[in-house]
DNA sequence: ATGGTCGGCAAG
DNA sequence: TTGCCGACCATT
């Protein structure tokens, strides 16, 4: 007898809190499990999904012991996935059992769909024939089996006919399997005409995915290169080799029409995965993923943990996105991750981007990547004619921000029918609002930082912590009754100012905060790409996936926002944020034209932009650099405490530098601080700890924790992704 | 007295 | 992370 049928064996189960190893259950007499098992366990006073992990039981006080309530009939958690967790714990110092969390996050899904009920035709005949069942025959001989209101639909009949049919034994009860979300996609469904460049690219990854080992390709090509194609060549392969594939998207960039795309070569769609997912929906993808029905996933970066059986290849597109960063729980950057999920799988991962991270092209550089870049000649004439417009030779009217150039080229962009783009990154009326009398600034209560004007809404609003107060017609401060000046442009300002400029025009406004949600977004996205629109203003949001085929003027508002904030990644964001933007012209072949408006016509990226010449830009940048010793080459790694208040930083910092006294500088980083970029988008207050190398910091970072008590609460500890050392 | 909110704590 | 408990405060 294997030790494994005795009666009360021991198994650690990962469970979805913070604990820092997994806990110990005796399992029932004559229960199944093994690593892997996806269980029902009793935790304190409530009952939780968690996974029997490796190893023994470890030792606990047998009288703590419970036993596990049920084993989930579902496919188990894969040796790879129980790695992955492993190392992401590790690497983030976070507890396994919040990375285990991740991968629990569709509870429903871990019993069997249930099969649906259906009705199918019999031999038997109807008594008597009517219009009504009639067509309900015909209808019915269309298909095998039919759900009974499905039919009834389909008919155009109440149900009752249906009802009445069945009766007569005309239609016989079945059980149908569950539905699949999408249909398997056919890797040589519409195989493509590629470019010599894409050819070539397109062989170098099939060999790669048929090789069937680990790597990692940097697919390195301006806007419109098709680099889409190549990585759905890659696709195809894996698809004949019987694998599974995982496209990571920004989740803004998953879009109607990407989906369309895909289903234009594979002649089905790939299945979703996504924050806003219907919680049904969730669960059918998670579940058809883990038996291998779902082939392909186009998800989000947390599509990272759903649990793929034969994961054959993952692709990171926009792979320079900072949305892939995640930054509460667990802090990781799903790129880097998608490539430890290759290492450990054995498997190719595919980067792609028009504007690659520092840290991926510097990787491929150094030959831990392969890189194949798409020169894109063919494209070349839809690229936008890129022009910076020096807003000191050509300044905007009082009180305005928009240049007399951009001014002009929109009206002749209106009068030849077609549309304009203002881009300006930044929400809201204006970014900061004094008082002329006494010089008042509103600033966030709890952050400090500066209050944003939301006019339309009528609030100020803290878009650091999202406080928000209704904007006050007199000074807070002295009392003073309209005297309060909005200072700077969002682009509810633009907008009015765009209004005064061209009344006639249709003018929307697109930004994240937009009342009415996703969903009102989509529509008005679509608008824009009916023609419903002459002039869009937006934000970020505009800069992805949509296309717009009648917008051939680009304005940049102002392109030298996010320069001056001290982030040592500013100029490489900014870069690839109006690379983006510019990029959204021309996709027709119509002539176009995008307008830069800059204060600093000589900086870099305004050049690099222009130019049109990256390579040189990314050289400079790369140097620069590594001279400062600034990510991916310096001090880059560092723990991190975020908490909401600046107070409460503090208290933990002295908390922190009382446990470890041995400790480096230990900074208190709130939203203004450059710094703090580093890390991610998101700005609380942090506190910081540099270090030269990953593994040291780790190191410390250990013995920091296990002299203090671990930070409880809203506070998080985490270690920064070193973008070039984490294999 | 009653009810609501909040901080601390334990969970196998 | 979640749920529970006891402490504390404010109101019925």
């Amino acid at each position: 007898m294997k030790p494994d049928s005795q009666p009360s064996r021991v198994v650690p189960v990962l469970v979805p809190m913070p604990a820092e190893r997994p806990y110990s259950y005796s399992v029932p007499a004559g229960m199944q499990v093994g690593p892997g098992s996806i269980v029902r366990v009793p935790l304190g006073p409530r009952q939780v999904a968690g996974i029997v992990w490796d190893g023994d039981g470890g030792s606990v006080d047998p009288k703590k012991l419970r036993p596990i309530e049920e084993v989930f009939d579902c496919p188990r958690v894969t040796y790879d996935m129980r790695r992955f967790v492993d190392w992401i714990a590790e690497y983030t110092l976070s507890p396994p059992g919040m990375v285990a969390r991740m991968l629990l996050r569709a509870p429903a899904a871990f019993d069997p769909e249930p099969w649906v009920e259906a009705i199918e035709r019999t031999d038997a005949a109807p008594d008597r024939m009517t219009a009504a069942r009639g067509r309900v025959l015909e209808t019915a001989d269309t298909g095998l089996a039919w759900t009974r209101s499905g039919l009834a639909h389909a008919a155009g009949v109440s149900s009752t006919v249906i009802d009445g049919l069945k009766a007569q034994g005309v239609f016989r009860d079945v059980m149908l399997p569950p539905r699949p979300v999408v249909a398997p996609p056919d890797p040589s469904y519409a195989a493509p005409q590629l470019m010599p460049d894409q050819e070539r690219a397109a062989v170098t990854l099939t060999e790669k995915v048929s090789a069937g080992t680990f790597s990692v390709t940097l697919i390195d090509g301006v806007t419109g290169s098709g680099k889409t194609e190549v990585y759905f060549e890659a696709i195809a392969a894996a698809l004949k080799n019987g694998r599974q594939v995982l496209i990571l998207l920004p989740e803004i960039a998953l879009t109607h029409a990407f989906l369309e795309r895909f289903q234009d070569r594979f002649g089905a769609k790939p299945a979703e995965w996504h924050s806003d997912l219907p919680p049904r929906m969730r669960e059918k993808v998670w579940r058809q993923v883990a038996e291998g029905q779902v082939r392909v996933v186009a998800g989000a970066r947390s599509a990272l943990f759903l649990p793929f059986r034969e994961l054959g290849l993952v692709v990171v597109d926009e792979e320079h996105d900072p949305a892939y960063k995640q930054e509460d729980r667990v802090y990781y950057n799903a790129r880097d991750m998608a490539v430890v999920r290759g290492h450990i799988g054995g498997f190719p991962v595919v980067l792609a981007s028009a504007t690659p991270s520092l840290e991926s092209r510097v990787n491929a550089l150094s030959g831990r990547y392969d890189r194949v870049a798409l020169p894109a000649r063919f494209a070349e004439a839809a690229l936008p004619d890129l022009k910076a417009i020096d807003m000191r030779r050509a300044p905007p009217a009082r009180g305005g921000f928009l240049s007399p150039v951009l001014l002009d080229e929109t009206r002749r962009t209106l009068e030849r029918g077609e549309q304009s783009l203002f881009f300006l990154n930044r929400r809201g009326y204006a970014p900061l609002t004094l008082c002329r009398v006494c010089g008042h600034r509103f600033q966030c209560p709890d952050c400090s930082s500066w209050l944003v004007e939301h006019r339309f809404r009528g609030q100020l609003v803290c878009h650091h912590c999202g406080h928000n107060e209704p904007r006050p017609e007199a000074c807070p401060e002295c009392g003073t009754l309209d005297h309060l000046v909005a200072c700077g442009p969002g682009v509810e300002r633009i907008a009015e100012e765009a209004v005064g400029h061209f009344p006639e025009a249709r003018i929307i406004v697109l930004s994240s905060d937009m009342l009415g949600g996703v969903r009102r977004l989509r529509l008005e996205l679509e608008a824009i790409s009916k023609g419903e629109a002459d002039i869009v203003i937006g934000t970020q949001l505009v800069a992805k996936g949509h296309n717009f085929p009648n917008m051939t003027l680009v304005g940049i508002v102002d392109a030298d926002l996010g320069l001056a904030n001290g982030d040592p990644r500013a100029a490489e964001r900014t870069f690839q944020l109006l690379s983006q933007v510019t990029g959204r012209a021309g996709r027709t072949g119509k002539k176009s034209l995008g307008l830069l408006q800059t204060y600093q016509p000589e900086h870099p990226v305004m050049k690099a932009i222009v130019s049109g010449d990256a390579e040189a830009f990314y050289e400079r940048e790369t140097e620069e650099r590594q001279r400062a010793g600034m990510p991916p080459f310096g001090r880059l790694a560092g723990i991190i405490v975020s908490a909401a208040t600046r107070q409460e930083a503090e208290s933990h910092a002295r908390a922190l530098r009382r446990a470890a006294p041995a400790a480096p500088d230990i900074q208190v980083l709130g939203p203004a601080e450059a710094p703090l970029a580093l890390i991610g988008g998101r700005h609380r207050f942090r506190l910081l700890i540099h270090g030269e190398r990953r593994s040291d910091i780790q190191k410390f970072a250990r013995t920091l924790l296990a002299a203090a008590e671990r930070p409880r609460g809203s506070v998080r500890v985490q270690v920064d992704i070193d973008p070039q050392s984490f294999l």
